[in-house]
DNA sequence: TAAGAATTGTAAACGATTTGACAGTCTTCG
DNA sequence: CGAAGACTGTCAAATCGTTTACAATTCTTA
């Protein structure tokens, strides 16, 4: 693994500290590692911490009174989670779980909260990068408000493949390793009826089926498709 | 209406900020005033202010393709909208209409960043204002993810009762202003689906249905009651 | 490599929501 | 005050997603 340092510097979270604001930040941070499915933390614990994802993928999840789960997001390496450090006092409002094994740079929520402070150059950018993710979110619901399920279901794919994928969408081939049934959980449906769906979709040439994942050989088709479509 | 000032003073969005910064506030700020459903601005308008509301309810919303109009949230007196103004250069990403009448303080995205930069302990409210932002979207995330279609309905009503309400929910009645066919909008649901249910929440008596608003006598029992079903 | 666990494919029956069509009710405005 | 417009209640048919059940496939690990 690349030294905290490097991680740190190109974390798009801090692009707005100065140099010596890293090197604090180094000091004040500690790596963890979670296998696959291990759980970082549960909704509700007191402690809180800022997290950037080294490496792997992290799911973001909640569980209602019946005990089923719902994956609300997912993250990959270069971006953070754990957005309840913005405000002191706060305990997790969801879980976290690792998809993939996952290495992490553990930033307590005191402390970050008094580098900041520190260096309030830094706030403009935290407070764009925390906005675009209430875009994002709000994308969500627009789409569950306004499109229909294949719609839905072809947008939440393409967002997975930003995730897991290198950064922005491309015509380069990106695999998703998620399970039908995960997806099936995102999106309040179940596996059997996403399964028709992606089906369509593979029909159409627009991706590719297989064990717990799904190629999309060309992203910007499935995106242009789902233009076409209500 | 009560003087510019004032408002701004009891916006929780600038209690972070120092008197003097207040002073500062009110000198760049504008007020402008609309009519029910009257547009305050589009989605991808160029021309980004951060709204303060004096009086009235403002809509969030979207349109897709086919021309068909998501409320995606609504936001009242007292509480703020136009958060693009954290990402300078952004354009709107959601339009804004008058859902009453209100009246607004305008406050220039640029302008405003430049006062945040020169009293930056004003910067953690702000970020735990967003933060909280946040978290709200993705609550709806997660009731769409795991709830039954009463419990959505259900807890979009108390979501609209504290927007509309004095601030938190208690037991003291609340009159919410919105048509059934909003609420179906709102939730990607029609007229009919959403009148089955509100009319068994009637039935209940956890509520009463009127021309144009629904009232909760009590919206505490209706939060309860919201916890014994899936 | 073989067994077991996890994941996926498929289909019919069932349940629930949307569609489409009208009539009735409430407001507002000339 | 009366008419137009907006909103609401209802119903049957059609559509769509879930449920239920079982078989097949792929992966993991002993």
């Amino acid at each position: 693994m690349k030294d905290i340092k490097t991680v740190l510097a190109r974390c798009p979270l801090f692009s707005g500290f100065p140099e010596p604001a890293i090197d604090d930040l180094e000091g004040i941070a500690r790596i963890r590692r979670f296998e696959a499915n291990e759980l970082i933390y549960s909704k509700g614990s007191a402690i809180s911490t800022l997290n950037i994802i080294a490496s792997g993928v992290v799911r973001i999840s909640s569980v209602n009174p019946a005990g089923r789960e719902a994956t609300l997001i997912m993250f990959s390496a270069g971006t953070w989670f754990g957005d309840s450090v913005f405000s002191p006092g706060m305990r997790r409002v969801y879980g976290a779980t690792a998809h993939e094994a996952v290495t992490l740079i553990e930033i307590p929520g005191e402390a970050f909260r008094e580098l900041m402070a520190t260096y309030p150059e830094g706030y403009p950018v935290i407070l764009d990068m925390v906005s675009r993710r209430l875009w994002a979110a709000m994308s969500i619901i627009e789409d569950d408000a306004l499109r229909g399920v294949a719609a839905r279901i072809g947008r939440r794919l393409l967002f997975l493949a930003e995730i897991q994928g290198n950064g922005d969408i491309g015509t380069d081939p990106v695999t998703i390793w998620i399970t039908r049934e995960h997806i099936a959980n995102m999106m309040g449906m179940t596996r059997q009826g996403v399964h028709k769906w992606i089906k369509n979709f593979e029909r159409s040439g627009l991706l590719e089926l297989a064990y717990g994942r799904i190629l999309l050989p060309d992203p910007t088709a499935l995106q242009r498709h789902l233009e076409t479509i209500e």
